[in-house]
DNA sequence: CCGACGCGTCAACCAAAGTGAATGTGACTA
DNA sequence: TAGTCACATTCACTTTGGTTGACGCGTCGG
């Protein structure tokens, strides 16, 4: 049987219905893909996407649009394009959240900077020392990030 | 004459070269198109991309290009999607770019993690002790960017 | 009641994105 | 010097993103 198109969570399809639900003045119900394709091409001065491109990409039966439509899309919603990598944001592994804490003090951005192109024995000898810094400071093992 | 297409600045394929310039390990040179598509390739456990089509869209024979793969891209270099998307990221600097070239060795994120929390007193003495280092393994002052 | 209008829906079509295999080229080496 | 190897480059080809035009349906005004 021919695989239905379902509105996968997270999917560009989801995330552009969900545009169209909440986005839109108070006063009236959500944008019409015509209306949507008809503004972004007004404001960008030539041709960008036709209304029916815009109902296939909230069908689910175009995923995967270009960078320049997406982006136009993203635009006309009044959005960060990263909305549509949201899934990227969530996919964010605690360890990356934890190096962006950690990235946020100077001192640590500049160690990073200086250790960069070290030998993996170099490495580890600081690793070492660092190790012994921690135990002094009475700080608790790293490694697992706390619940 | 024939229009020679031009890497227009913050097109994607000067923002594209300029992640190939800037992000890799410090002992050796740029990323080649081979690689980075293999690398990501293997990453995604099918094909995403070809060697042939990184090349082109470096040099601007390709212009926009799909959601996924771009993010693809972005994901390899380790920076946000956001950074092929002009003005917002003009904030990006070469220092976040240097950053996530050394962040891609995995003994660097483990020493981040370590050092997080340590007091400017420990900091001091680990920067000293990799300063030795870098010394030591006749790597140059770092600091600036080589032009 | 009915014709016009606008939107969602569909399917055939077109153009640009992306591929694969062959060729050119420089570095390294036997 | 010849041979090899890996990468950049090229181009013909395939795939798919995106368009065009037609059709059905609900709404509104006469």
């Amino acid at each position: 049987m021919p695989v239905e198109e379902s509105a996968e969570a997270g999917s560009i399809a989801s995330r552009l219905n969900h545009l169209f639900e909440t986005v839109h003045p108070a006063d009236r119900g959500p944008y019409t893909n015509p209306e949507v394709a008809q503004a972004i091409n007004t404001k960008a001065g030539h041709q960008v996407l036709g209304p029916t491109y815009l109902w296939q990409l909230r069908k689910g039966k175009r995923t995967d649009p270009t960078h320049s439509r997406l982006k136009a899309i993203a635009d006309f919603f009044g959005v960060s394009p990263l909305y549509f990598y949201e899934e990227e944001m969530a996919k964010r592994t605690d360890e990356q959240l934890r190096l962006a804490g950690a990235l946020r003090n100077a001192s640590i951005r500049q160690m990073v900077l200086d250790a960069d192109g070290l030998s993996e024995r170099s490495m580890a000898a600081i690793t070492t020392m660092i190790q012994s810094a921690r135990a002094m400071e009475g700080l608790p093992d790293p490694g697992v990030a706390p619940e």
